[in-house]
DNA sequence: CCGTTCTTATACCAAATAGTATATTTTTGA
DNA sequence: TCAAAAATATACTATTTGGTATAAGAACGG
């Protein structure tokens, strides 16, 4: 069984982890995660060492149960196409997934902790860097396979892909209307089938 | 001439309005503020009522110097297809524009203000409906013009660019790499030529 | 079951927060 | 130029901030 520290932290964790997503390193404020919690500054900080390393377990968390959601289902098939697809599939429920969530965390710190947190922007900088190689990735096994034009520039495809995906979750999240995420799944949908496939 | 309260106002808000779509407004403290004017609390209480009327008037400062930018180019001509390549142009030297802003207004404030203030995140929204409405407008006026095909999906194809266009932004902004903006607005260029166009 | 160790609560700190009342300076129009 | 008006500075709230030292409590191994 797991230590009561451990049950604690990652309680705190869960507990903690949309509020920073959602207002941000600066404005998450200790009483925010005392209140919330319903434990003590003592109980807090006997688990983490101060607010910065809180909120960067914090952003792992979130990020580790995202991405947790997603690559089980890639699992799935062997086929570039098809993983194209279940991500696709993915960002059409993206709202469902990331409101335990308090928001896409990537979106949400990826601009918050611009000018208020480097060590926050720098893990933000390297998931991106990660997702963005595993598409590409995908698409170069699919040329590999053959099920993909083999002249299709995998690194720009990718690029192309993620910036709709994260525009669509923008507006969605801004605006409260899913019609820009189904749109735009719709759009990346045609194109795998239009561009992408053999 | 201006009053001295005006001068102050206008000088007030140059100076604050990148701090506040920098930092955000809850993480903007009022030390912010008059260390960057070099005023006291007096000065800036005079002419505002308080730090959210000081955001909002800030915001909108940094909107409207942005947006003046664009619809002055715009004006340059009426074919609609032109004034979309005025736009994908615009963008690609985005980060010389919004520079002095302290990033793009939309994308910060429309994360920054989610969760930490009504009215400002009121004034995002609106500001995004137009720009959608305008771009929209633009493609409807082509295909009365016969420049556009006329089963074009205004609405859709609006929603679309504008996706796009932020999610490069926003990946832009985050990694500091300008290939995000230069490659997408590339290919909404193609989008025009080969999807748009008569 | 009991003492040691680990975990959490309490009480405190100095600094910073937004905002205000008042004093002082500066503008402004006659 | 000079007095009324407007604008800015000063000094001060009360509250909240992140963080810590220490005391009280709970968990755990023998």
């Amino acid at each position: 069984m797991s230590s009561k520290a451990e049950r604690t932290r990652t309680f705190i964790l869960e507990t903690v982890a949309p509020i920073f997503n959602k207002k941000g390193y600066v404005a998450t404020s200790l009483s925010d995660i005392t209140e919330a919690t319903g434990l003590t500054k003592g109980a807090v900080y006997g688990n983490f060492r101060n607010k910065e390393e809180l909120a960067l377990a914090a952003f792992d968390y979130n990020v580790h149960k995202l991405l947790s959601k997603i690559s089980n289902r890639l699992e799935a098939t062997s086929s570039a196409t098809q993983q194209l697809f279940i991500l696709t599939n993915f960002y059409r429920f993206y709202g469902d997934y990331t409101r335990e969530l308090g928001g896409c965390p990537l979106l949400n710190m990826g601009i918050n902790a611009n000018m208020q947190n480097a060590r926050l922007m720098e893990r933000v900088q390297q998931v991106i860097e990660k997702l963005q190689n595993q598409i590409e990735e995908v698409i170069k096994e699919g040329k590999v396979k053959g099920e993909i034009w083999p002249y299709i520039k995998a690194d720009v495809f990718a690029r192309q892909i993620f910036i709709m995906i994260q525009g669509a979750v923008f507006f969605t999240t801004v605006t409260n209307d899913p019609v820009y995420l189904k749109e735009t799944m719709d759009t990346i949908d045609k194109m795998i089938i239009n561009q992408l496939k053999t």
